[in-house]
DNA sequence: TGTACATCAGTGAACGCGCGTTCACTGATGTAC
DNA sequence: TGTACATCAGTGAACGCGCGTTCACTGATGTAC
């Protein structure tokens, strides 16, 4: 990332081996759910001893964190590359089911339970107000449609979140309706609450999406 | 429950010891999330020793998946006494927003993260069907409007769901909606990812709630 | 190009911990005659 | 009402395990002259 042409091979080389560290990391995440993650299982799978992650990160929280980091990061690039081929709330959206959809232990990672005690370090609030971004440029585009709600009103006088971006209360509103709508269907659908219910939950998706368009 | 009247002492000890392992549970569990329940920590904090708790509980899974029960058993109770005071789709969602903000970790028992070995045994989704029943016929109760979607169509072709259930696709998809929707903005803000946000989540509640009433 | 030194990856032993769970046992409570 | 027996709650020791993490050390890789 920063001084990219200056790599010794030993640089390489760590970067490598993290890589294969956080790989292992997110199978495990995978197969047994977050808590469950373990730097001496990963070891033993890497076939090093426990104590060599050390090397490598500072602590099992720290893992954590970066794999956090990451999940965050890879949404918001998923979010560049769509907004890229236009602008649209639609694209979006299936951009988030896509990227859902490929790993949705990472998703739970971001949007799941939270462990009570946890609080991201302020880089990752910074990279999810980035994903906002997006959001609410895809939301200023379209029109505002009737009067001002009692919650856009709240909106309005309250806006510490999105402080420069310059989205009126109207957009503020359709993109939080955007994310939790979708977060709705998509968590529950990841989390198997729709199993034995026999619909599709691509076409609930799709129904709800519809519903933002319109309004 | 059965056969009240013949309790012995002995009985109504036994469910008392057990009610207590459980509030110990919960405590522990909205402390530091479900991941770290540990019958040896609940039993001390009883001033027992570990060994005892397991003339109460077979095994750790088998506490946990009592409290799932309770969880859903106690909505479904909250549910039930709305639903006694006027059939409307308003009061099963504050009930569902008072019943997630007492207990958060409660809530995310039963719609957070997955694990993913656990499947629930049959009672437990047997309650959670009889919670939906309650959206199903509040949903019922409203006017369909305009023809119906493809998703409504897709639900009227495989409704495995719900199968004596007299409701039809409109009222499906409209408790649907009613459930993904609320449970996007519950679970976001009890996951505390409005917070620095400014705005109150229970208008936006609200707001979600009123676009639903509409259609 | 060769040697001396510094850097750093990885090991193995160890610490302390808490976990779930089993088991043989004690002591109190309830039951039957 | 009193005694003999059965039931059952709870204990303490123990097993085996895996965890995160520290530390002193070995050996390989890179760097400087």
């Amino acid at each position: 990332m920063a001084e990219t042409g200056t790599k010794t091979p030993r640089e390489r080389y760590r970067e490598q081996v993290r890589a294969e560290v956080k790989e292992h990391a997110r199978e495990q995440i995978a197969t047994a759910g977050a808590s469950a993650l373990s730097l001496n299982a990963i070891a033993k799978r890497m076939g090093m001893s426990g104590p060599a992650l050390y090397r490598y990160f500072a602590s099992r929280d720290d893992l954590i964190t970066e794999l956090i980091r990451d999940a965050y990061r890879s949404l918001a690039d998923d979010f560049h590359a769509a907004a890229e081929s236009g602008t649209d709330l639609s694209g979006l959206a299936h951009a988030l089911r896509d990227w859902a959809l490929a790993d949705p232990q990472r998703y739970f990672l971001i949007y799941g339970t939270p462990v009570p005690g946890y609080h991201a370090p302020d880089d990752i609030t910074g990279i999810a107000s980035e994903i906002m971004a997006f959001l609410l440029d895809a939301s200023t585009e379209l029109p505002a449609d009737g009067p001002a709600s009692a919650f856009e009103l709240d909106l309005q006088a309250h806006r510490h979140w999105a402080g420069a971006h310059p989205a009126p209360p109207a957009a503020l509103h359709r993109a939080l309706t955007f994310w939790t709508r979708l977060h709705g269907v998509l968590s529950l659908e990841l989390a198997g609450h729709f199993n034995g219910m026999g619909f599709d939950p691509a076409m609930f998706f799709d129904a709800e999406l519809a519903g933002l368009a319109e309004r």
